[in-house]
DNA sequence: CGCTAATCTAGAACAAGTTTCAGACTTGAT
DNA sequence: ATCAAGTCTGAAACTTGTTCTAGATTAGCG
């Protein structure tokens, strides 16, 4: 996989400096979240911090949002590298999704003030950001299936994929906002990935 | 069910004029969101349709995703009555669940960008939210509850519960957002549905 | 009725996301 | 090396959510 495979199809190609200044912009971003949050990520601190002007903030990621989301994109390759290193162990597709999804819940945990920015981010973007909501998403159903150790997944199974990334991101939001415990959180993950044994063709 | 069951609890009780300025706020702030979505109930333009100071806007709602989601209560109590007198007519639990799901899905593709504003102010709402937006989830709940004709849910039922709930909120954001179709939320409500004869103790 | 505390109003002020603009700097092609 | 086009900078301006203030109004009470 080409190491840019993820970013968006048919920009012209950065030249070095500007590669580098993204990277410095992403940087300060995810810093910034990491201390407080949505609201600790200030377009303004951002640019200072990334040793660019505010203009130029905007000309490479439209607005907050953007920025957010793309922040996410950035950090769910780690995840996803990290999480390909050590494939999960369960005998049964539910068991490794839910273990799959509780160690990347127990990253997310370690970062919490992150994980809210990112979050809160994906599900307020609005249609502007689709694209790169999408991308997100998709990334996240290649992690599942990934886990699950499919290739050819039926419709009904990328049905139940979907219901589980439904679950996976409101499940969070509950307990980024205190409204969940993350025992609550584990409950939901687990119960849901129930779904897939359900849409297993092989069910017995 | 008295009248304002779903009221905080213990706040001091209101004079009618007072009661007439909340409806009124309550109504100018659908009224907007029912024209451009979240974006378009903007303060100041709901303190003047509804003849009431920007101060007394914020005393009543501490912000705007306060107002929002009491909206969203408003209209919830509103569609759990409708839905009281046309019960559904499914044989399964499960069925019933997703025809009322589907019913209340139908009544927000009326007013989409209603649905914009609620939807998201509910899923943007931090901590300082948590009370209305639980009360919003309880409400959802026993709509839910009521479809299934449960009284005495187990709490594997209510874990399925729940995990309605987040599909619910999700796929609605998805199709909100333009990343997924009406069709498509169709097909995952039915198919989170399937988790309730899961968790069926009659289960055969 | 007259008093006091609470509430409401109008409007200014502040905060942070976003836009704009003139001028300086880079880049790529010749 | 030079020019044109595109990019970056710094700063100001604009928008909308939120807060604050001083004075008018209202509600509850003796």
């Amino acid at each position: 996989m080409p190491a840019d495979a993820s970013t968006s199809p048919a920009s012209p190609p950065l030249t070095q400096r500007q590669e580098a200044r993204r990277r410095r912009i992403l940087h300060a971003s995810a810093q910034l979240a990491s201390r407080g949050g949505f609201d600790a990520v200030q377009m303004r601190e951002v640019a200072e911090s990334s040793q660019v002007a505010l203009g130029t903030l905007y000309r490479y990621f439209p607005s907050k949002v953007h920025l957010l989301v793309a922040t996410m994109q950035d950090q769910l390759e780690h995840m996803h590298g990290t999480l390909r290193k050590k494939p999960p162990t369960g005998r049964t597709a539910a068991e490794r999704v839910a273990e799959t999804l509780m160690r990347a819940f127990r990253a997310l945990q370690r970062e919490p003030h992150l994980a809210d920015a990112m979050v809160r981010a994906l599900t307020f973007a609005d249609r502007s950001v689709s694209p790169e909501v999408d991308q997100v998403s998709r990334q996240t159903t290649v992690i599942i299936l990934d886990a699950m150790g499919l290739d050819n997944p039926t419709p009904e199974q990328l049905s139940a994929v979907r219901v589980i990334e439904h679950t996976w991101h409101s499940a969070l939001i509950t307990w980024l906002s205190g409204r969940a415990s993350i025992a609550q959180v584990k409950i939901d993950i687990e119960t849901v990935c129930r779904l897939i044994d359900l849409t297993d063709p092989e069910h017995t």
